[in-house]
Parts: structure tokens; sequence; C-alpha cells
DNA sequence: GTGAAAGCGCTAACAT
DNA sequence: ATGTTAGCGCTTTCAC
């Protein structure tokens, strides 16, 4: 391994001078010609920087630890973390990712994070849901991604729920439909998204003139019992119109509408969220699919954090409210949606 | 923080004592009374070793990097990286996952991490596919995960692909299926995968007396395509029985019974690779779905690649082959899949 | 402008 | 059985 001694024989200056140039800090203080002599050297060595011996010495380490309690087994994990990833590579941050399936496993995992002086974290639940942020990161730059903290203390990076429903209904209504079904989720497990969710669905309606109706919003759990309950929505309110919770939601639908005959795109309009690679492949030409942003939040999750830790203003991403014009709903491209920025004040130790 | 040089201080010792009972060197070198003092005064303060000196000083640093070059968004990926942190977990290591679009983002990531002394890598494919290794990570110790390496150099973990063919194929037959489809997919893609499914389909077959019949394979992209593919198996050959290569695959022949009126689990039965959330969500009661070993894949490469880096033998994993008990057909349960280990001879510098 | 020197927290060879 | 010492590669005063 080539080090700054070896660069600083080889060019017949000391060691200090090597780190001045190689760090940048040689305007006005290292003769220029010198200066181009060390760099030269270093690039005709292959000169690497030691991380781990400037970290030590400077007591600070460009590693952000992305934590998350759940297995990261969900098909959303993926895109959460390559978002937190690239947004660090691109502020010169790693991002190393722990999980566990219980809070003690987690907490052994962030000690280890932390003997590497890592004390940035980003805390995600894999499905915006309210959780309690362990202890052993609530004293450190934190901020959450696809989650909602118990006792609302970091910024956290949350998907638009309302924004979702409310879309997603007017979507439906501009194509036409006249009478818009709500196939939801029985409420225990994404409170928050179910909530949202049928909020903007119930504003779109009102914008619009339309009445709510009880009956056409059709909150099902999963398999035998909810097929039964969408065919039930079929026969008795005939809508022309549904949107759909998630891709399980999305095929009751499917299902039910195969059943009687009627073709999706043609006779009836879905508009399902949720983007598992399966219903992109298959329902695709038919239907309007709205993938939640978890690149996104992801993204800006470690660009937060990252403008926190650094005290600076990081210029922005690329708004991913930007980045979600709902295409037609006979359009083949998934569409991306929003993601929102709840700022709390963060805790950040001296 | 808490160093080593406090405990000292506190207890009256040298720094080396303390290294030494704190690295549990200390047998038979150090007075057990002094060393329970030690050890008493490091637990009072909440004495915490300094990860990067150690490694600074002993030039190793137990963190495996997982490289990965498609984006990791796929859904299969959390498993196996999950997989593999766990193993490193256990063993003692962080894993410290990169990724990038494109060669040059990957070498530029792995770059970074060779600066902190990582330099033990998984890399890892995201489906099992032929790749080229890349330059920066051939003189390293370096397993593959769910890939398969063009020029054959690596030990590799991947799915075991002809079983996967047999035993769903089996099962079939067990169930008393009497016409025996495959739908498979257009090789471009996953060619592993499809051949050696379609070997175990034929192999199958082959042992229990059935004929091979061309016209019961049916080998198809995505979409409308698809899907009228499909009927025209059903409507020629009428399978009571599905192979199914995956998800998409699945979903085919789900809407196709669907339309024609036959219930999948009493007029067919349908066997399907690959377990999308929305599939084990949906389908299950019907469908016997065959999850791929991701999890496992990644926690055997883990293992797999500190046995190298330790010149040691690791005790071996619960072996994924003892997890896999596919049940009945009409069972619930998604089955795990087997993954083998390809042996090759592996890269270890000096 | 440049270099000498100290030290981050730890390990390990060498003294005692 | 314990302490002294010399670094690992880097940054950062402080002299000159």
């Amino acid at each position: 391994m080539v080090t700054m001694k070896q660069i600083a024989e080889r060019t017949g200056v000391s060691v200090s001078t090597v780190s001045l140039v190689l760090n940048h800090r040689d305007e006005g203080r290292v003769k220029a010609d010198i200066a181009r002599k060390v760099r030269a050297t270093a690039q005709e060595l292959g000169y690497q920087p030691n991380a781990l011996a400037r970290s030590l010495r400077t007591n600070k380490i460009p590693i952000i630890g992305f934590v998350s309690e759940e297995v990261a087994t969900t098909p959303y994990a993926g895109g959460i973390i390559q978002g937190a990833q690239d947004a660090a590579r691109e502020l010169g941050y790693l991002l190393i990712t722990v999980s566990g399936d219980d809070a003690a496993t987690v907490e052994q995992e962030v000690l280890a994070l932390k003997r590497y002086g890592i004390d940035a974290f980003i805390y995600s639940a894999m499905s915006n849901r309210v959780v309690t942020i362990p202890q052993c990161l609530a004293d450190y730059p934190l901020v959450l991604a696809d989650a909602t903290d118990r006792d609302n203390r970091f910024p956290a990076i949350e998907p638009d729920e309302f924004r979702i429903g409310y879309d997603a209904t007017t979507r439906l209504i501009e194509a036409g439909c006249a009478n818009i079904a709500y196939v939801g989720c029985t409420t225990p497990g994404p409170i928050i998204a179910q909530r949202g969710r049928l909020e903007g669905y119930r504003a779109a309606l009102d914008d619009h003139g339309r009445e709510f109706n009880e009956a056409l919003v059709c909150n099902v759990d999963g398999n035998e019992e909810a097929l039964r309950a969408v065919e039930h929505l079929f026969a008795e309110q005939h809508p022309d119109g549904f949107f759909c919770f998630n891709d399980s939601r999305a095929w009751y639908v499917y299902e039910c509408a195969a059943r009687q005959g009627l073709i999706v795109g043609k006779d009836i309009s879905v508009v399902g969220v949720d983007n598992h690679r399966v219903i992109a492949e298959t329902f695709a030409p038919q239907l309007t699919t709205i993938a939640l942003p978890h690149y996104e939040m992801g993204y800006w999750a470690a660009d937060k954090l990252i403008s926190i830790v650094e005290h600076r203003d990081i210029a922005p991403m690329p708004n991913p409210l930007m980045l979600a014009p709902i295409p037609p709903l006979d359009g083949e491209e998934p569409v991306k949606m929003h993601c929102v920025l709840i700022e709390k004040e963060s805790v950040r130790p001296q």
C-alpha cells in the first residue's frame, strides 16, 4: 500500500506538505510546482488514502448507518436502500446497512457501527408505520425513511398518502368512471397509509362534486374472504372504477373481473398502488400502477441526514414531486408517487 | 469515549495489560485477580473498543463487501443481503453493500471499500446469470451468490435449478396430474434457470415413465402475447398440471383458468417458482409456491467467504438441502428450494 | 512556504 | 507476570 510517507520521500518534501496538497489545502501555502510534483507522484504510485487512519485521526467517518428493525426482506427494502446509497455516494459517504429480527439484535449491530465511530443513522421500517426509535439511536443525528416516529422527534420522509389517494381517485374520475370503489385494507397493519389514502379518496370525490358512498369502500384482509368481499362489491355496487390499496387488492379485482367477463381497461378501470415486479410484468398494459417512492425516500433521507451532520444545506434532490406526472389511465408506465419531508427538531448533539 | 488508557490508569496497570485482558489473551500471562479488576473497570466505564484504531494497527477489518452491479432493487435482493448479513454477524463481521448501475460506478464504490482495508467480497447478480467479475475484485477472496462466473474462477452459490424442476414436476405427478405443462420463459434472460428447470422437468417425467411432449412446453415472454400462448396451451392440450417458471407465468395460468371456469386446486394443479409477496398473499391457498433460497444463498456465501479469509472451516450453516421438504400440493406453506455450492479454486492472494 | 513533531487508540515485540 | 516502547497512516499545530 502506498503511503504519504513514500510520496514525500520520492518527491523530496515532508509528509505534511503531501497531506496539505492531497487534501486540497495547499492554496497559497504550497508552491504551485511542488504541489504539482506531489500530485504527479501520487498519481504515478497509484496512491489511495488510508481511510482508517484518516478517520482515526479526525474522529469522523463518512459512513452512515441504515438501520431497520424488520427483516429487510420486503420487496420495498431494495429501493429505499438503493436510494440512500446513491445519495450517500454522491456526497462522498458509504452506507452500511444493518437489521435484525428483534430489538436486541438491532442494538448489537448498532453498537458494532458505533465502534467504528459511525454516528449518523437512517431508520426505516420498510412500510410506513408508527415505530418506536431504539434507545441506542435516540441521541444521534437520525432521519426516518418510510416510517413515523411514535414520539415525533425526528425528521421523517414518508409517502404522501393523502396525495396518493387523491390523485388516484382523480385519475379515475377524469377517465370517466361514474362509480369508484376503494379496495383498502383492514386497519391494524398499515394504518397510516390506509387512513391517508382513504382521506385522499374522499377529498377527491368531494372536490369533484361526487357523493361519498360508504358501500363502495371495501376493506379486506386476504385470501378467500377478501375475494368474496370483492365479489360482493361487484355484485351489489357495479363499480366501474377501482382504487386499490396494493397489488393483492388489485388482484382480487382482476380475478373477479375475469370471472364475470369484464375487461379491465374497457369495462372497468383500475388504479393500484405498489409496483411489485409481477404486477408490472403482467398487469401493466391495463393497470395504472402507482409505485411508492421508495427510492426517493431513501435518497432524500440520506440527503437530509448528511445536511444535518455537515451543518449545511445540500442542493436538494431532484424533487420527487416533480417526477410524478400521472400518465393517462391507459398508459403503460408505472407512476412514481410523491413523498413528503416531515420536519422535526432533529437531535443534533453538540 | 472510554479508552484503554483510562482503564489502565483507573486500575493501576499498563495499557498492554488491559489490551491483553480485553482481548482474552491473558490466560497464564496476567494474574487472575488483575484480569478481573481490569474487566470490572472496563464494564464499569462502559468501555467500547475503537474498531478503527484496532483495524489500523492490525491491518485487518472484519467487514465484508457485498457488491452487485445491477440495481439492488429487485425483490430478491433483500433476502440475499439479509442472509449474508446474518451469517456475517454470527461470525463477528459487518456487511457493507455497494451497487451501481454501471461498471464504473461499481468500481468507484469498491475502491472506497478498499480504502478502508476491506479485502473480501461477495458478488451477486440478483438472479442467476452469467456475469463477468469486475477486474477490481478479481484479486481478492470472492464468493458469488446467485450468479455464475463466466470464467469459472470463484466459488459460487447458486440455486439448484435442476432440482427445482425435478421436484416441482414430481410433486405434480404425485398429485395425480396426467398432463403436465411447463410454462417457462424465452431464453435470452435467465438462461441458466430456464435450462436447468426444463431439464429437471424432463428428467422427472422420464423417471416416472411419462413421455415428454414438446407441445406441453410453453415458453413465453410477457403480457398479451404470453396470455394468448397460455390460452392456446389450455385449448389444445388441456393440461391438468402446470409447472410455472415464475409468478408472472403462474398468473397467466390463473387468468386463463378463471376465464374458463377452471378451479385451481380442483380442476388443475399449479406449482410456481418465486415467492413475491403478492403471490403468497393471494394465491397461497391454491398454489404451491417454490421460493428460491435467496436468504440461504446469501448466508452460505458469507459463510464460505469468511471460511476462506480466516483459513478455517466454519461450522456449516443449517443445510438448505435439509430445509426443503416440499409439502403436499394443497399445502399453504411456500417451499424453500435448494441451493448448491459450486466449488472453484478461490483466489486467495498471499 | 515548508518541515518537525505530537498524537488519534490500539497491538505486539521486547524488556524487565 | 507486567511494563515500556514503537509504530499503524494520517492530520494538525507550531516553529522556522
